[in-house]
DNA sequence: AGCACGCCGACT
DNA sequence: GTCGGCGTGCTC
């Protein structure tokens, strides 16, 4: 039936463009038919491209000679459940970034670019009584179709396509035929509630872990958010995979979120021995295997996801259950482009489907922990390590006028000796790749600079300059660049410097180093940690890398190399991310029976939230960092964003800059600090000047408001065009 | 983003 | 004489 009214179709179309696209219906198409969360073949400018149907509206704003209609429709139902259409168009909102771009990274690639959705569990082919009762014999002049009733026959409740596919291979014209016949049915499946996933037993949990099971569990069906604190080794994943467990046991899917470093093999085994079904989803993953996830989780087939930052994306038929793993890992906050933070989105997501959300950490957040004070959150702790080992005591050491050893103190080295002695492990933690970070000349005092950066290469043992910056490699110089002179210093440690003097030191002991140089290689990181954990190895060194997801049983000492890093950065979080790398690294020790010892060397013994931190734990120090937050009217106690542009010219960041603040300063009032622009601390970084305008607010909807008005003149702006500019909602570093 | 149009420099 | 540099404009 056709109507007369006529029907606009509001379109996402992937482009930086910060608004939907009006199209009318294609011709010959039911418009009745079309729903949300469809993809469209459009046409756009002077190509095709795909677009995703926001929504159908009785009126469009766009003057009627400009509409086009749509090209055709490529799928036959919703392929983006409402939910999550609603969630983008949200996260479009919060984060002021284009629509279509926001919808296409919902979509796994092949999707995005328009091939068929898998569909395999769709829809169903059986015989109909009539075609049950039909005489096969009457079809001698349709061989196939003779065929297809043979195997039809077989399976009373009926084949789906992937099936078919799988017996016989043109189907789809023989089957037509039967169709018409009226001797086979197509039955869309409805993906029905999973009766029964299979799930191994649990572990027998310890009281603090069955209480915090008990609270999460009596919140499933509804909506309440969960901060689950607990020191590493106190058995926060045992609590996840029992409420996942009893998730399931309603029917529901799990969705997990871990780092991207998190995704351990450790971790996957453990989550795969509960729920052999569940799918892991990362962007490492083959084009056909992100489908095969992403079709898995819309159809409900997938009991239990497990994923990196973009899985918080993934459909979901029967949402249950959202578990945020060390919550305050900063990969979950994407860094270009869409810059969204998957555990504010798992939030805002399971507010909307009414499901419980457990952000677990054994470090959180100062954002969580306010949340948490504020009770927004539900703060459940788990006090002690799970199994006997106690906390490990953290003891500074003053390194400020003692002799070094290649950075390393007496009292650094004295322990080193006294744990191998005792067969103890070591793991000595330098949050610096490389040989050494400076390259000087003794005779004129130029260092060996980045061409692209702002910054000092770093010498490597392959005698390779690199830049940690911008990627780029050059071989060390025979001599000085700037004098000529032959006399090139090295100054300051990385982890291959460490590696190089234990080397000298211990001889006989077996050493590893993890970083990403040493990891680069597929496979690599899993030998070492496997020569770790045989006990090839009795000394470590590495970077961040040792923090994260892996278990170091036999680690009796942690030596923290330099702990100076992290209290005098730019940013204003370097001391909470220092903070949660001392305690992370720290929690790599005495996960047996025996008590782990962490140093850490510094030049700042006296320094207050480092003090914090070591004599009286994490959530002190973060009780004090808060306060200082608070005085300065940073996050949590403010919202911010950042507007930032880069381009190869130094002058036209700061152009760009200037004028967004002209257009940004009325709709900001006095309620909205502006604050600068100002060049990045790192101007210059791969050839592109930088530079930032911050955006401060005590209440968020101001902060919100203000970017709204003002946000399509930005767009306007000619300076724009000079620029590569993006906005950062909430952003993790001001660089 | 992509794609076209448009106006000024060094080459088959 | 043209090929092509990237400034400017536009996408329902």
């Amino acid at each position: 039936m056709k109507s007369s009214t006529p029907i606009f179709l509001r379109v996402a179309v992937a482009s930086p463009l910060p608004r939907h696209f009006d199209y009318l219906p294609p011709k010959n198409t039911d418009a009745g038919a079309l729903m949300p969360g469809m993809r469209l073949r459009v046409p756009f400018g002077k190509r095709e491209v795909i677009g995703v149907l926001l929504e159908t509206a009785a009126h469009s704003d766009v003057p009627a000679p400009k509409l086009k209609h749509a090209q055709a429709v490529l799928d036959k139902a919703t392929l983006i459940p409402p939910d999550l259409l609603a969630l983008a168009r949200w996260a479009a909102d919060y984060y002021h970034y284009p629509i279509g771009e926001v919808v296409s990274t919902l979509l796994p690639p092949a999707l995005r670019m328009g091939k068929p959705g898998t569909g395999a569990d769709r829809f169903v082919w059986r015989l109909t009584a009539a075609g049950a009762a039909a005489e096969v014999s009457a079809l001698k002049r349709a061989p196939k179709q003779a065929a297809l009733l043979r195997v039809l026959v077989q399976y009373p409740v009926g084949l789906d396509a992937k099936s078919l596919d799988g017996k016989f291979a043109h189907w789809q014209t023989p089957m037509r035929a039967l169709r018409r016949r009226g001797w086979v049915e197509k039955i869309p499946v409805l993906p029905q509630t999973p009766p029964a996933f299979p799930m191994a037993a649990g572990v027998a949990l310890n009281k603090a872990q069955a209480e915090a099971a008990q609270e999460i569990r009596a919140a499933l069906g509804s909506f309440r958010a969960f901060l689950l604190d607990g020191v590493t080794g106190s058995g926060k994943t045992e609590v996840y995979l029992e409420v996942m467990a009893e998730c399931l046991r309603r029917g529901s899917q799990a969705l997990m979120l871990v780092p991207e470093i998190g995704l351990t093999p450790q971790l996957l085994l453990r989550v795969r021995r509960r729920f052999a079904d569940a799918v892991v989803f990362h962007s490492a993953l083959s084009e056909g295997e992100r489908l095969a996830a992403w079709d898995a989780a819309r159809s409900g087939r997938a009991p239990v996801v497990i994923g990196t930052r973009s899985a918080v994306f993934l459909p979901l038929k029967h949402p249950g259950l959202i578990v945020v793993d060390e919550e305050h890992d900063a990969s979950f906050k994407q860094q270009d482009g869409f810059r969204y933070s998957a555990r504010d989105l798992a939030v805002v997501r399971a507010a909307r489907h009414k499901i419980p959300l457990v952000l677990g950490s054994a470090t959180p957040s100062l954002e969580s922990l306010y949340n948490s004070a504020q009770s927004r959150y539900l703060h459940l702790s788990l006090p002690e390590r799970a199994g006997a080992a106690r906390h490990p005591a953290i003891q500074l050491l003053d390194i400020r006028g003692q002799p070094l050893h290649e950075g390393l103190s007496d009292p650094m080295l004295t322990a080193i000796r006294r744990h191998l002695q005792a067969e103890g492990q070591v793991l000595l933690f330098l949050n610096r790749r490389g040989y050494a970070p400076t390259v000087m000349c003794h005779a004129c005092g130029a260092t060996l600079q980045c061409r692209r950066c702002d910054a000092r290469l770093t010498l490597h043992t392959d005698r390779q300059l690199q830049c940690h910056h911008c990627g780029t490699q050059r071989p060390l110089p025979a001599r000085c660049e700037h004098c000529g002179a032959g006399e090139l210093g090295y100054f300051g440690f990385g982890t291959e410097r460490i590696e190089r003097v234990l080397a000298e030191l211990f001889p006989n002991v077996g050493i590893a180093r993890l970083d990403r140089d040493s990891t680069r290689r597929k496979g690599k990181l899993e030998a070492l940690l496997d020569g770790v954990q045989r006990g090839d190895y009795q000394i470590l060194v590495g970077t961040q890398m040792l923090a994260k997801g892996h278990d170091f049983p036999n680690v009796t000492l942690v030596g923290i190399l330099d702990a100076d890093q992290g209290l005098f950065g730019v940013d204003f979080r370097a001391s909470e991310r220092m903070a949660q790398l001392i305690m992370q690294v720290a929690g790599r020790a005495g996960r047996a029976e025996r008590p782990g010892e962490v140093l850490v060397q510094t030049h700042h013994p006296e320094h207050p939230l480092l003090n914090r931190l070591v004599r009286e734990g994490y959530a002190s120090f973060a009780a004090a960092a808060l306060a200082e937050r608070r005085a300065a009217g940073l996050p949590p106690f403010a919202a911010m964003a950042l507007l930032h542009a880069q381009a190869v010219t130094r002058a036209a960041p700061m152009a760009f800059l200037e004028a967004a603040r002209r257009e940004l300063a009325p709709a900001c009032g006095r309620q909205v600090q502006l604050l600068g622009p100002a060049p990045a601390p790192m101007e210059r970084r791969a050839g592109r000047f930088r530079a930032q305008l911050l955006l401060l607010a005590a209440q968020r909807a101001l902060l919100q408001q203000a970017l709204t008005t003002a946000l399509p003149a930005l767009y306007a702006l000619k300076q724009a065009r000079r620029v590569r500019w993006s906005l950062d909602v909430d952003p993790a570093e001001t660089f």
